[in-house]
DNA sequence: AAAATCCTGACTTATTTAATAGACATTTGA
DNA sequence: TCAAATGTCTATTAAATAAGTCAGGATTTT
């Protein structure tokens, strides 16, 4: 019931580009070094995005990756789709036994309410609102 | 993203028990029959929900398993936390920067609502209500 | 021409998943 | 009392997935 550092490190990529957007491309490296992850590992990562129309890759020196959309018109959930595969909890939900079944369908649609409903923009202009300490821990 | 088939068939095995509760016990070697699942492998999903109390063992000829409290008192949340861990779309959520870390605090707990709130009579005394068409198809 | 970048495919390593195997313990019913 | 039907425990294994690493090539800018 994880999501895999493809999904999140390809939301980090894109938070990053998010950030900067508008002001011309930032590499990968830069974009590695700042999170203390490995170049060529993101590079596996960006290329689906770059396939699925997400971002924009400018070869060369002072190269680097822009957004191809603005970020209120990308959510997290394209991300997570297109890095992680479908948002289901299970695969084959329409072959489970009609209980489970409605169960697989409901966290289905509470995850992808969640995901679909964040933009880019959300996560880029976050601003901490202290919300911490009752959430912070669970169970 | 994905509930493995540990949560999955350790599900499948307290449905199966809930179906059958207050008529005595079940053996794993029925409930494996009747799922086409490996009656060993079930065996090691079933080790930790006794360990936590959610059902009882009883030995010998005729023995098997019963739930070890009411199907209105065990939740899928109890079932998929013993199986698979913490209901969490990350580890170490209270390490992420801010705006991932109220992203995946809203997906945890936009899931922890729906298991936690489902519980095994729900899911065994379900009847097909007929929805299978708008959600058939997913994304 | 040199440096900085993206691009591609193959390879590797670690972890988790999903079992399988085998021996042992307990209880029931004939 | 004994054989069959169960649960209990520990170890091993095979397959898949996750998470990187490596090597080299192509493109663009200075």
């Amino acid at each position: 019931m994880k999501i895999s550092t493809k999904g999140r490190y390809g939301l980090t990529i894109m938070i990053e580009l998010a950030k900067k957007h508008g002001e011309g491309p930032t590499s990968l490296k830069t974009i590695a070094q700042a999170n203390d992850l490995s170049e060529h590992y993101l590079e596996q990562l960006i290329a689906p995005l770059r396939n699925a129309g997400f971002v924009k890759s400018i070869r060369g020196a002072y190269g680097g990756y822009v957004l191809a959309k603005g970020p209120k018109e990308i959510s997290a959930g394209d991300i997570i789709r297109v890095l992680e595969g479908p948002i289901s909890p299970v695969e084959g939900i329409e072959d489970e036994e009609p209980a489970k079944r409605a169960l697989w369908m409901r966290i289905r649609d509470a995850v992808k309410g969640v995901l679909d409903n964040t933009t880019l923009e959300d996560l880029a202009n976050h601003t901490d609102d202290g919300e911490t300490d009752s959430y912070m821990f669970y169970i």
